[in-house]
RNA sequence: GCCAAGGUGGCAGAGUCCGGCCGAACGCAGCGGCCUGCAGAGCCGCCCACCGCCGGUUCAAAUCCGGCCCUUGGCUCCA
């Protein structure tokens, strides 16, 4: 079985074939760290994350790139509000970010490489460019001459000959044709570059504009363009040519496409092999972005559902198609992650307990183990179909819960085959954490004292006094700390 | 206006590439029942879908073809 990927390029669902068959190239279109991240922002790396354990599953070697944009005006507009400079703000948000990135368990990338750390790479690619007559120097800045390539728009399908001029009308008198875009910016940010992206309070703009970086050029002091990072650092710590780019799906024009036409012009090779594109999230019927105002960021999500919920929310729907964020559901998400673990739990607590036994075969079990097993990769290897794969998830957690309710002697080979399902496809494809595990002395202790009142609470209720064991598993669940009777005796959760 | 992606039950969301097992998955919400001191969890069952509209191809279409309507994204920095 292989894995088949969408491929905004040709707009078709193709076997994916890398040029190394042991290795994958694979980029990210990062974060401009102007802002805090949002769930937007997390599900294309969400998702980018799983495709990465996906097929490191699939044996590949995965070389996974993700770039920071730390040179921007929208950072320029925030210092004096999130820092000094706009070194000092990006470095303020790319720290940020990681943390975010660290709150969703995403798998670290190869390299997160940034802008800042990368001009002379840029410059060389802009100069390779003018070299070979792709480019021009105009006042001080650099364009890439849209007509000198003739692919451009074949990712998007762009009709150049009616596109509106890009950039501000200053740059329009500079630029040969209007597709035309920059490479290179003369001087540095002026205030008019940051007015739309500054918020009211935030302080006076020339100071903050006099704290944006400049770099010595061929063409004199000035900035890097809006596209050709993306080019220079995929080709510098990838290769000319890679095997699947990610990006949001409103970056397909112009950023991706101009990526293209840069890389392409430059080095004579393609680009990349596979696009893959991530559908927005949307909340009540629009995107949701920093822009718009109207996101949920990060930080705030995790901290108040939880690494596995916010996930579980991500991957339920496939990348490819657009995703709904709203009350309804979050809440949604929610229950399907906690059956999940529930599963998980009283799997192990079955199989752990003195009623299972190798000789008991339950069918229903060994049957749902096996189809999961045939299930999940061919969702996964239908174009990364999460939710197809969580699905497959969910009929296993079923079966087990099924098992443990019907029988009074456990399948232990059964659960424990359950067991590494979860372990293999959930935990280390999917990224779920399933099995709270009391990890550090807090926590045990915090366990044991629990146990405690649950002891407690049970001598409570075998002498009939319910109101008085009612009132310890309310208190407990004011704690934040979840309780429920089984025939096994009481378990909880928190 | 141009480019792209979508329109599937109360919600959400698979399936559409390669037509039949789709009499439409998984789940949430709702309704019965079992279990239970109660609650929760879980189990069993049920409810809700003429798969945007119209036409065509076919023995057979949510799935293919044509037209139309609507939504979202892009065309300006944005995952």
């Amino acid at each position: 079985m292989t894995v088949h990927v969408t491929n905004t390029l040709t707009g078709e669902k193709e076997p994916f074939e890398p040029q190394d068959p042991d290795s994958v190239l694979l980029y990210l279109c990062g974060l401009t760290v102007s802002d805090p991240a949002h769930l937007g922002h997390a599900r294309a790396w969400t998702h980018t994350d799983v495709i990465h354990r996906w097929l490191e599953h699939e044996g590949y070697e995965v070389r996974h790139v993700e770039n920071f944009t730390d040179i921007n005006e929208k950072i320029v507009a925030r210092v004096g509000e999130d820092g000094d400079s706009e070194a000092d703000v990006a470095e303020n948000y790319v720290d940020e970010t990681l943390q975010d990135m660290r709150s969703l368990n995403l798998k670290r990338a190869t390299v997160y490489p940034r802008v800042s750390e990368h001009v002379p790479e840029i410059i060389d690619m802009v100069e390779t460019l003018v070299e070979k007559g792709y480019a021009y120097e105009s006042n001080g800045s650099v364009y890439f001459d849209v007509s000198e390539y003739p692919d451009y728009g074949k990712l998007s399908n762009q009709d150049i000959s009616e596109m509106e001029s890009q950039g501000d009308e200053g740059d329009r008198t500079e630029k040969r044709n209007p597709a035309d875009f920059a490479l290179w910016k003369a001087n540095g940010v002026a205030e008019s570059d940051i007015a739309e992206h500054r918020h009211d309070d935030a302080g006076p703009a020339d100071e903050a504009v006099e704290t944006a970086e400049t770099w010595e050029s061929p063409w004199g002091e000035g900035r890097p363009g809006w596209h050709i990072e993306c080019s220079a650092m995929s080709t510098t710590h990838l290769d000319d040519t890679i095997d699947i780019h990610v990006a949001g799906q409103d970056l397909v024009f112009p950023h991706n496409e101009n990526e293209i036409a840069q890389s392409e012009a430059a080095t004579g090779e393609q680009f990349s092999r596979y696009w893959v594109h991530v559908r927005l999230l949307e909340t009540s019927g629009e995107k949701m972005s920093s822009s718009l105002g109207n996101f949920a960021t990060v930080e705030t999500l995790v901290s108040e559902e939880g690494t596995n919920v916010v996930r579980t929310f991500l991957l339920s729907t496939a990348y490819h198609n657009r995703a709904t964020f709203s009350e309804a559901t979050l809440n949604e998400a929610r229950e399907r992650w906690e059956r999940l673990d529930r599963a998980y739990d009283r799997a192990a607590a079955a199989a752990d307990s003195a009623d299972a036994r190798t000789k008991v075969v339950d069918d229903d079990l060994r049957d749902a183990v096996v189809e999961t097993r045939d299930a999940f990769p061919a969702a996964m290897n239908d174009d990364f179909n999460t939710r197809e794969a969580l699905s497959a998830l969910l009929e296993l957690a079923s079966a087990v819960h099924r098992h443990v309710d019907e029988h009074d002697r456990y399948d232990y080979g059964s659960l424990n085959a359950a067991i590494e399902t979860f372990d293999e496809f959930g935990r280390d494809v999917l990224g779920l954490a399933f099995g709270a595990e009391a990890a550090d002395g807090d926590a045990r202790l915090a366990d044991e004292a629990i146990e405690l009142v649950l002891d407690l609470r049970e001598r409570e209720r075998a002498a009939g006094n319910y109101e008085r064991a009612d009132d310890l598993r309310n208190e407990l669940e004011r704690l934040g700390v979840t309780v429920e009777d089984s025939d096994d005796g009481p378990t909880f959760r928190r």
